[in-house]
DNA sequence: CGATTAAAGTAAACGCCGTAAACATAGAGG
DNA sequence: CCTCTATGTTTACGGCGTTTACTTTAATCG
């Protein structure tokens, strides 16, 4: 009945642990934006619940599979977000802005990739998120320390945006994000004077 | 047995709830690093699982009393280094470093903190921390959309810091967090010269 | 002071969860 | 054709949050 995106085997023999992962990202988008249980995606592919202990080794396996899937997305819409903007500091803002939407447009998705209590998998594959993140800052900034320090800047910045605004500490409001993304006001506390002063 | 700082009353008619919220804030701290269970809570109060009811309505209003114990604390440790480093913007940034701090100290509880849907109890009381960070930054910059702006982007960058390294995406190191509070050098995106450039 | 009443606690049960163990079956390879 | 191995199923366990119905305690009030 269901057919899956990734591979076009029959069903019973093949293709279970990609309709769990589909299902599982399914899942993650739907109104409850509630984390899916192992137990709910085994009944929604059709299949019994230790079933998916063929595929992973227990429950946060199968969350870490989703929080890849997931990560590999945000890189996409990124890399593809950079490019239309033409690279450069714009396609930089561009990756921020993307990252931040992102995390709106699919905020369980985002909560569960980031929420895991290992990164996930263990630097197995570098996400391809912070590979363009990285790259990009060395092209803005000559001084390879500055470069890293920039992005890992730029990437806590957006990161606490987005968490926040999930979280609903601050509103999810697109004029907000813009005035957030712009950091030029952050330079009024180290740009204009030297470090120190006082009321 | 257990004695509970908050009220001095007999055990078995007064003060259930805050031995339940001490020991949720302690198990919070156990090398567990987990949430605990409403039934372990109780258990380890010394009470039917059922007797939580009497004094939250469901799990979640415990979360979200721990939540906002948590909040208390927070405020108060940021508070207090404040006035350590002489307020203006030493101060300010102190206030930053304790929010890292204070995250990879309690990473379970600030977790908990930050990870209920919806801000915790709606604003019935405005969290000390947030009535600190405008303060301190409508001190700092006289125009008070740009304070605000400020004081939005410094907690989005401490938090985003604060989880990032909870979360292991980038190491919970001192040195790191020194590099990372300095915002002089997010500067050079925007303050050296206008916002366009391409390589 | 004693009866009533409301607050605070208990016990049992429900349906969900993640997981383990033992068993079944289909298809590939000798 | 028969056997193995990969992939599935059934059943079971303990833990969870929560509901329902019951009991106890202590405070109120005539």
């Amino acid at each position: 009945m269901i057919t899956v995106s990734t591979s076009p085997e029959a069903y019973h023999h093949g293709n279970l642990r990609d309709a769990l992962l589909a299902a599982g990202l399914a899942a993650l988008e739907g109104a409850a934006g509630k984390a899916p249980s192992l137990r709910e995606l085994a009944r929604v592919v059709g299949v019994s619940a230790t079933a998916v202990y063929r595929h992973f080794p227990d429950k946060q396996a199968l969350d870490a599979a989703l929080a890849r899937a997931g990560l590999d997305l945000l890189g996409k819409e990124q890399a593809a977000a950079a490019e239309r903007a033409g690279g450069g500091s714009q396609g930089f803002t561009e990756t921020g802005r993307t990252y931040v939407r992102f995390a709106l447009a699919h905020p369980a998705l985002f909560r569960l990739m980031f929420t895991q209590g290992h990164p996930v998998d263990g630097s197995a594959t570098p996400d391809e998120a912070y590979a363009l993140l990285t790259a990009n800052s060395r092209a803005l900034v000559g001084d390879p320390d500055g470069a890293e320090t920039l992005a890992l800047q730029s990437w806590a910045m957006v990161h606490g945006i987005a968490m926040l605004m999930l979280d609903g500490r601050i509103p999810a409001d697109d004029a907000l994000i813009e005035r957030l993304l712009d950091t030029g006001n952050l330079s009024a506390q180290s740009c204009g004077s030297s470090s120190e002063e006082s009321p």
